[in-house]
DNA sequence: TTGATATATGAGCATATAATCATATAGTTG
DNA sequence: CAACTATATGATTATATGCTCATATATCAA
């Protein structure tokens, strides 16, 4: 069976009863771990292709630690993959919805900026 | 100009160079607000169209005061919209890119659920 | 083995935010 | 006006999470 169907089915297409707290919780995790900077920062790193922890901190201008700290947050969320190569540790994007989720996030703030910065025009 | 281009360009076209800390923090902000269980709920009980704060307090369970500050949170955000209508208000969904964003995130939680349900298969 | 390099992680502190209680505000009715 | 209803909000507490420092682990080279 498929759980996509089911979650969004108890997302869209019934009538709202108490969605499952457990799903609840799976989205909002999801969400969650798209929402904080430097982890959108690593991500936006990534969007060109895989790189080991060094060049990511290098490219993102955080401590080694902290770097090292998001990284697993995301690959645990399996948005990123990783990959060890001799001392190396390459990590990459493995959830390709992140590049849509991009866009419809920047799509909606383009939109809501506009609109809001159109309260002056006349 | 479109922010959403400059903001969409920034993310996936350009060499990753750092981010603007302003855009970042827009795009995360985005994200936290949809990180949350009850504001889901929230969400999830308008998808079949406006309902005033009571009808929102009995289908999701929350306390009434609770109700109140996620609702505002959702509005602030852009995410809701509100219409007062004498003693009650009612909120709807102001942004119609959540639907997707739902959809995406529970197709892109499927996958990976699927998958790691078939780590025991053979 | 020793030393060097790349990455991960335990512990502590600081901050953000969710939930709750009580109360404030606004609109309606008598 | 007073009483009532619907919604919002100030203040507090509890919890979660980000950041940092120091150190641990793993791999390679000499």
């Amino acid at each position: 069976m498929s759980s996509r169907r089911f979650i969004c089915r108890a997302m869209t297409k019934t009538k709202p009863r108490p969605l499952s707290a457990a799903a609840l919780a799976l989205v909002a995790r999801r969400f969650a771990v798209l929402a904080e900077p430097m982890r959108l920062r690593l991500i936006h790193a990534l969007f060109d292709g895989e790189k080991n922890v060094n060049a990511l901190v290098r490219l993102t201008g955080g401590t080694q630690a902290n770097v090292s700290r998001h990284l697993q947050t995301l690959l645990q969320a399996g948005v990123l993959a990783r990959r060890k190569e001799g001392l190396q540790v390459f990590y990459a994007i493995a959830d390709p919805s992140i590049f849509q989720l991009c866009e419809l996030v920047c799509g909606s703030l383009e939109k809501q900026l506009v609109q809001e910065a159109g309260v002056f025009d006349r």
